[in-house]
DNA sequence: CGGCCGTTTGAGCCACATCAACCGGGGTGG
DNA sequence: CCACCCCGGTTGATGTGGCTCAAACGGCCG
């Protein structure tokens, strides 16, 4: 299933043929475009084959983005720097020694199971790219998404301290994620008290986020509920940079979000309607786009001071 | 209202008159029994007289014993120490340095307020005794608990990093809290990476409670929501040295337990009544007893693990 | 073409909310 | 000392938001 995203050898064999080894990735990217290109004028399998490899492509050459700029500062982890130093500093130096210890980025695709629910936590994962969700399975197969994962997130920083996993965590978009083991960590804590305080503060980031999640469920209607999810999400995609308008990728499906906001799927489908219905937002083939911004916040009670986006929110203080 | 939880010369005069200041606590202790012995004698307005004061003894008798014990290591923050380093280990040394900052103790009365809403955070909050509950009230007054505190609990160790409270925080029974200014505890950050852990150890902890909670709410019904909830309670007492058995003190009325399960008071009591009916637990004026634990346990699908009370738990791994 | 998955729509039902009334205890005022 | 009230708990009657079951539709893939 998800074996090319090891490493550049584990690649189908597809893709070898055009010594992907040795293009730039722009050249890649052209390429894909190409693909693209003779797609649209093909059918049936050959159009699918052709979309495959330029799917591909493009993924080759994020991974050749990423992996060149590893050699520079922090490049990956740009987008945790981002979010940790938008409320407090975390100075050059305590950088480079974070992406000291760091494993070789792991790329993962849609689906694909980042962290399994009962494991032995061996390292701090944070997530570069992407987006990810934490699932609680319950004995009779129900399920409750317990977290939204957005580039800059930490996957685990809640569960490190365990030393397991409470629960499986899996991509919902192609991902990119970082490790950085325990061992490393461990003495990279007692150097760098502005690194522990980093992973404090993701803690914190994440209960807040957990509390406003509890506050929806015990005590608002679906419509509601949904609405400030879709808020928080759409917020968190701003400000991690990853979405620069009220327009964006929205990679759950009506079943998953029912399992976050603890609704039916077919509840969750016809509360999606009634928001349509309003003129508050679209939402078709995973690309949803807020319509109108202060009616869904003021349907939702949401206030996005909670994210500490304070760099980005209206009131600069602190 | 709770003036006279703040020093000793901020007594009713009533008290002053015993001049309780010379006094032990064991003193103290047995005067507010001989008031109690008398006040069963009595009636109305003096048997009421004789019950306060033989209550703001039994008060004064507990703060002294904390204030004398303040001068020995860390008695206060006993409770914190035990739930911290039953994870991780803190040296004497850091103990002794987190103390050293510590403002006096502030002791609170039942529903006094600890931590208010929008307060910007200029100390971290530690409970040392009693229980408290954060909660978080909407704008058409409906209210939902996100937290609840027992001994040894950091209050705000999740809202520190923002500056500012997100959620009110109250005393459910007489509290003892002790309080370590910002600038204190930001010079122990960088000196003692033991402590920085131990508060990222507490919020993540603080986020695994959510966690549960977050799928109670979204997918167990009544019944089960309100069985976690007493499992997790008697937890997490035991572990903090509260409550040595399956019987305790359980401070929450009918409305709270339903502001804290997203449930009406009503249903609440109706739940209880199923609870009480199948031989589950008791409770009244307070006080609950659990009478079939492994029942309550299934019922409830709850597992102790994620409170990290790996000391107390079976499995003494790790 | 057929199967699978996600979405959509309809019909009936249940868990829980809401409204309302009553009870008991402790505190308060006359 | 009593009348009163407020609050927490209890119980019943009725309404409803959301679940369940069921079926149809469309896109994507084999």
């Amino acid at each position: 299933m998800g074996a090319f995203g090891e490493s550049v050898a584990g690649l189908p064999s597809m893709l070898r043929k055009l010594s992907v080894q040795n293009r730039s990735p722009a050249e890649l990217r052209r390429l894909a475009a190409e693909r693209r290109e003779q797609a649209s004028s093909q059918t049936g399998k050959i159009k699918r084959l052709l979309l495959e490899e330029a799917r591909l492509l493009d993924f080759q050459a994020e991974s050749r983005i990423w992996i060149a700029e590893r050699r520079s500062v922090s490049y990956e982890l740009a987008a945790f720097f981002a979010k940790v130093s938008s409320r407090m500093e975390l100075a050059p130096a305590d950088e480079r020694s974070l992406l000291t210890g760091a494993m070789p980025p792991r790329h993962a695709q849609k689906g694909e199971l980042l962290i399994e629910q009962e494991e032995e936590t061996s390292s701090l994962v944070i997530l570069c790219s992407g987006m990810a969700r934490a699932v609680r399975t319950l004995l009779d197969g129900r399920q409750q998404i317990v977290a939204v994962f957005v580039a800059g997130d930490t996957l685990n920083a809640t569960d490190l301290p365990f030393r397991q996993a409470r629960n499986s965590i899996s991509a919902l978009t192609p991902a990119i994620c970082l490790s950085i083991p325990l061992r490393h960590l461990d003495t990279l804590l007692t150097g760098h008290p502005a690194i522990a305080r980093a992973l404090w503060l993701d803690a914190a980031a994440q209960s807040a986020i957990q509390q406003e999640w509890m506050v929806g469920l015990g005590r608002h209607q679906a419509q509601a509920r949904l609405a400030h999810f879709i808020c928080e999400v759409s917020c968190r995609l701003q400000f991690s940079g990853s979405s620069a308008d009220d327009s964006f990728e929205f990679p759950l499906t009506q079943r998953e979000l029912g399992d976050t906001l603890g609704l039916s799927p077919v509840h969750v489908n016809r509360t999606l309607q009634l928001l349509r219905g309003q003129g508050l937002i679209e939402l078709s083939h995973q690309k949803l786009t807020i319509r109108n911004k202060s009616g869904l916040y003021e349907l939702a009670e949401f206030d996005p001071r909670y994210l500490g986006g304070s760099r980005f929110a209206d009131r600069g203080a602190t």
